[in-house]
DNA sequence: CTAATTTCTGGAAGCGCTCCCAGATTTCTC
DNA sequence: GAGAAATCTGGGAGCGCTTCCAGAAATTAG
């Protein structure tokens, strides 16, 4: 540590000279491989402490072939995604698992053509080991050369259009299953559903969640408003829902940001939460805290959906093999039911 | 596009064996350099689609001693940090200045000891070209290696204990001057601070930006109530405050968080906002909308400070001069004043 | 103490690409 | 049309590291 840096890079080369023996004896000591007297092995490393020595990566990788890094791709049209707290938590847990595995984390943001093209070069030119890729939506044409490359591919979410061999995921019909039960179990029996894009495979999945929680109570699901996740989607769902439904007692929506705008919805119209309404969300995001009242929610374990990704990634790098992966979620009780 | 992606990669050999020239040709021509006669360029360029030819960037890398990528790191004990939306949002810039430039972006999150080494590592390594250090606090050992290291680093807001020689930060005295002065220029002139932690350089510089405005003004700084930047301890400060100074009639805090639990804080003892007291917080993050009233503050160009940061680093990296760089904030005017 | 093992060791051939340079080719100039 | 200048071309030497392999050295066995 107190070692000074040298300014110009010494390679294998300079430390065995300086240790007096061959590079191939060197490098054997820094990958610790076997063969190598005692006496060898600590002279290397005296030179190599003497010297700052730091392996170059891209010389390493070359002679291995192997790259040492992982790609997360997060493939969204909008650059604002990022700003979703979802992203934070996910590059947390990836970080994490991929420090485990000492790989380097390259992080692509495929939010324009030049981007997207950028990311297939990564993939083809195999400047990573392998690839996460997130936020995929249908059609989405780098889910088509994940699938095409032979390098592995780790999807976060099942896409819409086909089944990846490897993915991890959050249950959302579990979730969503489990959300309806809370309601039906607190004598709710007039409960609708605030439904996300149904190009989506998580609003589908949360959608179907409801059906069978329904269907399996002995009640007839009632159609669905739909939204595009955003609050004022959700307030406007819910009206076009009160009117439809007067009677209705129960409503549970895709995700938080439309359960708060079903909140402001019901508000409005002079219905309160939870006596007359309960609502429940999913996600369970920083807004679910902060509406009035309390959002109960499903909460997701968003980070470790990162830190299973990487992991499946890193296992599928190092041969092992692996299946999709299901992420259990779990109810958060608070005051809007 | 409608090739096919042959397993095996092709490399600039098979391609230049295919194009019936020599490597040194095709090496031309898929960096279009000069010194090539429009037949063979073409050719080779047919070979090239051919193979599906991808130049191999680490063996790029290694010939031409440059990493085509950069790094972004965020150097702090907390893995917790990267949900807060500010991450996303400075990721959001550095990946679209850093596309214009056509590098990669590896991302560190130096959250262990363990991260941080290898951080270390891969500055000493030269896998990267650049840095960008963020998030950097007091006494930060990456912050010295950082300022040792022959690799360019460009800081993210400016440390407390040294003055780097490239940097990017936001306005923080400008920003809270301005805030303190739409204060006093709405007649208010009991105005306190709530101040963040003392040890780092955000906080120091908008309670400075207080001071200032209030000196400017003719009237004395009072002494303020700090707190770590969360929201309780804005309300625990508030409460001090309300001790302290029963005849306040505004405050600045030094964040959002901080403004949110003041708020709290108020309408707990009955004091209304504005009526009573105005408020004015800083950061104009999400939480800034949903508070009760809404919170008047001071928004600060995240995404302009990561676009910027990768800017300066390309900048620096391609051998040009550049000095600090400070940006702008304004003050967007919510109910809260 | 010799023969058979086992354990080191370092030379050399790559990994895939860039780039210098000398020689070959073409183009220009008078 | 000869000589000078400009423009191509491909050979070859790296970039820094791993790894195979044959031979040297150290151990063990008989």
């Amino acid at each position: 540590m107190a070692e000074e840096l040298p300014h110009r890079h010494a390679t294998l080369d300079e430390v065995a000279a300086l240790a007096g023996v061959s590079r191939s004896v060197a490098s054997r000591v820094i990958n610790n491989a076997p063969h190598v007297s005692r006496a060898k092995r600590e002279s290397v490393e005296k030179a190599i402490r003497k010297l700052g020595y730091v392996p170059d990566p891209k010389a390493r990788a070359l002679a291995t072939r192997q790259a040492g890094a992982a790609a997360l791709v997060i493939s969204r049209d909008d650059p604002e995604v990022l700003t979703d707290p979802f992203f934070g938590q996910l590059i947390a847990g990836v970080a994490g698992a991929l420090e485990e595995a000492d790989l380097h984390m390259m992080l692509c943001v495929a939010a324009t053509p030049r981007g997207r093209e950028r990311v297939e070069q990564l993939v083809r030119s195999r400047a990573v080991d392998g690839v996460m890729l997130t936020a995929s939506h249908e059609d989405d044409p780098l889910a088509r050369i994940a699938k095409e490359s032979p390098l592995p591919v780790v999807f976060g979410g099942r896409p819409v259009d086909f089944e990846p061999r490897w993915y991890v995921d959050i249950d959302n019909v579990g979730g969503a299953r489990e959300a309806t039960e809370h309601l039906l179990a607190r004598g709710r029996t007039r409960v609708v559903a605030i439904c996300g894009p149904q190009d989506t495979e998580v609003a589908r999945s949360r959608h179907r969640g409801y059906r069978e929680a329904m269907t399996l109570a002995g009640l007839t699901p009632r159609p669905p408003e739909a939204g595009d996740f955003s609050e004022a989607a959700g307030a406007a769902a819910m009206t076009r829902l009160l009117e439809a439904h007067p009677d209705l007692d129960g409503v549970v929506a895709a995700n938080d940001n439309m359960a708060a705008g079903a909140l402001r919805a019901l508000r409005g119209v002079g219905r309160s939460v939870p006596e007359d309404v309960a609502v429940v969300g999913f996600d369970d995001l920083a807004v679910a805290q902060l509406t009035d009242p309390a959002l109960t929610t499903i909460h997701q374990p968003i980070r470790d959906l990162g830190r299973e990704m990487a992991r499946m990634l890193v296992g599928v790098v190092a041969g092992r093999t692996a299946g999709p992966l299901i992420l259990p979620t779990h109810l958060v009780q608070r005051s809007s039911t």
